[in-house]
DNA sequence: CTAAGTAAGTTGTACAGTACAACTAAGTAT
DNA sequence: ATACTTAGTTGTACTGTACAACTTACTTAG
């Protein structure tokens, strides 16, 4: 249930005041972790914090996001758009709920629970840091180099460890592409993201059975042979595949 | 990062009052889907709400959980165990976060978030419900028959969902089991998580093969043949297998 | 004591999806 | 023409599950 009812509580909302709502509240905010694969690396989009001694963390690097605004925010995911599109100019074609994180100590302005979010981007020339304080970071196999504000460096590395375990055996790396790629490119997404190299003919043969992308008429001409230009089939949610990629051993 | 600067926001943080945090704050709870195998159906433990008029959905059933007291939760899982141990007496041997709903309609009273957290429990005879007005309910095929109060369907809904998935190709089941058990016992167990059979020796095979089990110098005795008794070997956390069980076929 | 019944547990073949490796194909550069 | 590089294919091996038939161990009925 949502409230606890008055016998058995202990301090927060009121005992003899039923239905009282005059207790302290948790600082509820909204962050987002957004992912892109830019120069061949797997990257997060991060802001940096304001420089007013009164605010926590000054100067420090963070996770986009803030305080859901009860007025504006519908609900938590509209809150979490909202701050995508602030620092990205954008809607991400991948929005997933990661987690939430909360406890005394996380902000020092008192309790507080955040509301994480993980997004995909593709690699769009438009999609650079819509904000002036905005950044791309690479994470290269862990964390970026810089020190993130509250505990933000755990939930980019939860979102991180989410990210690479969900593209072992989904194909949520479509969301990572332009509008119309190759297969290597594909599997050149997937290595970046697993840290790991894929096998050709394996990729090939699960991507093209998971009913997933559809071929262009065109061909991306380059130095070597020419490739087939695919894009994703139209509303199309991520894929299972029944397996992993290499086995665990 | 966890607030707004200065010049983005529209009205959370008010403008001209940097670091300020006089903004209207939602409510924050922490509900938990407390699942068990009982008389051969998956169940659900939900608590009935107050009769007083002055509370949301008074006499509905909901979710065990409340607000979050910031007094005496460090952080959102243990406030989620300290409802647990409220509601059932003990704590569970799994507790994972489900994941949070946060809208401005959801609770009557105003702008409100939830963490969810969902739990296993064995069928222990201790652990009807510890409280008085808890009661264990069979999510048959779905949803329960009564109605949930706040967006508690959902949740529970979405915690069906996870947990049916997870079951596929995990080892959760283990945490719904007595100390001691045997492979067809568990066998059933999955089977009536999945509401559907499973071939038996694909199954033993593989929790065999997990390293998850490992027999005691027992037997249970019955009006057959014998069956092996296990227990889960210690510290044990679950078990992530290479494929699902039956191809999607 | 034997025969029937039932659930526990094993064995063997088939199949699906991936791993691995060698191959062919199509372009550019010299 | 020849070498080089990347795209894409082909064939065999292996792993884990699906399916089905079998053996084992106990109880109960006669």
């Amino acid at each position: 249930m949502d409230t606890d009812s008055g016998m058995e509580q202990g301090r927060g909302p009121k005992p003899g005041n039923p239905g009282g709502l005059d207790f302290p509240r948790p600082l509820t905010t909204v962050d987002v972790v957004i992912f892109a694969v830019r120069d061949d690396a797997l990257q997060v989009l991060l802001v940096q914090r304001p420089a007013n001694e009164g605010e926590p963390f000054p100067d420090s690097w963070a996770l986009p996001g803030g305080f859901v605004d009860i007025e504006k925010d519908r609900d938590l995911e509209a809150c979490a758009v909202r701050k995508l599109r602030d620092k990205t100019g954008m809607v991400s074609p991948y929005l997933e709920q990661l987690g939430s994180w909360g406890s005394a100590g996380r902000d020092p302005r008192g309790w507080s629970a955040t509301h994480a979010y993980f997004a995909l981007m593709p690699d769009l020339p438009a999609s650079g840091p819509g904000a002036a304080d905005a950044r791309w970071f690479a994470v290269g196999s862990g964390k970026p180099k810089v020190r993130l504000a509250f505990d933000h460096a755990d939930i980019l590395e939860a979102a991180v460890q989410r990210l690479r375990n969900k593209v072992e055996y989904t194909s949520l790396p479509a969301y990572l592409m332009p509008p119309e790629f190759t297969l290597p490119d594909l599997q050149r997404v997937y290595e970046i993201v697993l840290d790991r190299p894929l096998e050709k003919s394996a990729f090939r043969t699960r991507m093209l059975a998971a009913d997933l992308i559809e071929p262009v008429a065109k061909m991306r001409k380059g130095p070597n042979r020419p490739a087939q230009l695919y894009r994703l089939k139209k509303a199309r949610s991520p894929v299972f595949f029944a397996r992993t990629f290499n086995a665990p051993g």
